[in-house]
DNA sequence: GTGAAAGCGCTAACAG
DNA sequence: CTGTTAGCGCTTTCAC
């Protein structure tokens, strides 16, 4: 059993207000003596308030969740750290929530961090989170949204489209032949605007889209490789390909050079986000640069 | 201002207690008309309880603190991805606490979880923990380490000197020449024990150590590469290196490649960790695998 | 089976 | 300036 405010005023001979007023930091003014007495006795006994009295009490719980597919993508971490940069310098603690992009693991984190009347930052698309805005509509504390959402909460967002059509146009320039997109998850709004922004590059530059070489993938490592085999076998295998996630790209670079094809002699390739191992793979990636850890940081502001 | 309890007993015309009996799945025999009637209210009400009432009630917060020095590192995310995993699956909220090896940072954190009456894991060397102790000592739910520690909690250990020594015998094995160790900070137990293994490697091998060739890092990619331009630029430069962190070995990889000397021919590279990054480099980096996902179940479920 | 009442540890009026 | 008195929202004796 830990050590309460009570013992603490017990100790210093004062009333728990009185230990609470100075302990808490209040403004209320308190004889410099008592306050001395009530520190000592505090600091004898180890004491540290619990947080969740305080809350109890103060109606503010100071707990932000950051609801992210999962920590382990570069993407993620990357926005995770930058908003637990600014929540902790606030005085906020963030808890880990991933998805994996499953609902119901997604809406088991919004029940508890509903009943933690937590702050919320929600990201990562491919979810239908309209199934969920019964509990998202009457939470008691803030949301934010990172990237494109149909959702009434302020957001984050993200222009995928101009990225992609500059990715995009950067490959055409190259003046190599026919360029492929390899996307993400047509359900999250971050692979549909890439792709969007890959068409209207192409259709600028006045190059009309093989339907075929434009497909759809997961934005894994894993999920590029195999969507770069299902391209080279097509009957006039793309010059360049424009992958919507530098993940998807690498996994492509790999799977070209597994072939024996020379990047990007053979095979160009573009990625999306800039993640740190895009400089690291050989040779380096070419790709869409992200402010991700601002966004995370962005997006904690917004919330407090 | 959220509903509570005393609303869904009112509405359901029963008594907190019993509201309270139905709502927080207690073994105590309630009616099954009035448990219909307090659920149905519940539900019209969008009832949740409030999860810190409750916690200062049954004095139990289900609440992680992963203290890490920083979750992008591939290393360290993997251990928090399985923390997690084990335990959302028991109820628990994991919050996130990157320290950057920054002891003001870490013992700031530690005074939270301690507010939070939260049960803590513990990992990233290099912090003189005995200066902790005092916290760490007092808190109120139990501690659990990852790696070696001078501290008296159950930990969850790593055979560093085992990896190390098998890697350095394998660049041995390799017959090229002088071999290098890029380590990481002395302060860190990983770090020494990784060290060790190289040196127990040596030395079984009958090899003579060449200290000028045993330098010390920081786990960081750049680190590796400073690391490998001080040895290159030896009169005697190594012909294998092995580095105490994939970070550190793909940092050297990419110096070396920017050199002109080809890897491995010119000079041969093993890492440690087995980072997903390991397989995407050119050449794939030989190094040592690591159960890290594992590790951080073992260490939710031990403080469980 | 049910409910009144007493906390959990802390803060916040409201009087002195 | 200090202390008494009520809660915050929920659980839990302890009677009925």
């Amino acid at each position: 059993m830990s050590t309460t405010i009570r013992d603490v005023a017990f100790r210093a001979g004062v009333s728990v207000t009185t230990a609470s007023r100075v302990l808490s930091g209040s403004d209320h003014p308190v004889a410099a003596e008592l306050r001395k007495r009530v520190l000592l006795a505090a600091h004898e006994l180890g004491f540290t308030p619990n947080a969740f009295a305080r809350g109890l009490s103060k109606r503010e719980f100071r707990i932000i969740g950051l609801l992210i597919p999962d920590v382990r993508d570069p993407y993620f971490v990357e926005i995770a750290r930058g908003a637990e940069d600014v929540a902790s310098q606030h005085g906020h603690m963030v808890v880990l929530c991933n998805t994996d992009r499953d609902p119901a693991k997604e809406r088991k984190y919004l029940d508890e961090l509903r009943a933690m009347r937590a702050g919320i930052i929600l990201t990562g698309g491919g979810i239908n989170r309209e199934a969920h805005l019964d509990v998202l509509s009457t939470h008691s504390a803030p949301i934010v949204l990172i990237g494109r959402h149909s959702l009434p909460y302020s957001s984050v967002e993200i222009d995928n489209v101009l990225g992609a059509f500059d990715a995009t146009s950067h490959l055409i320039s190259l003046g190599r032949g026919s360029i492929a997109f390899i996307g993400g998850p047509h359900a999250s709004a971050t692979a549909t605007d890439r792709l969007e922004g890959y068409r209207k590059a192409m259709t600028h530059h006045g190059i009309a889209i093989d339907e075929s070489l434009v497909v759809e993938s997961d934005f894994t490592t894993g999920g590029g490789a195999t969507a770069l085999c299902g391209l080279l076998a097509l009957p006039k295998p793309p010059a360049a390909v424009f992958a919507a996630s530098d993940a998807m790209a690498i996994g492509a670079m790999r799977e070209a050079k597994r072939r024996g094809l020379f990047v990007p002699r053979d095979l160009a390739i573009a990625g999306f986000n800039d993640i740190p191992m895009a400089v690291h793979v050989d040779p380096p990636l070419t790709t869409i640069h992200l402010p991700l850890h601002q966004i995370g940081e962005t997006a904690a502001t917004l919330l407090l």
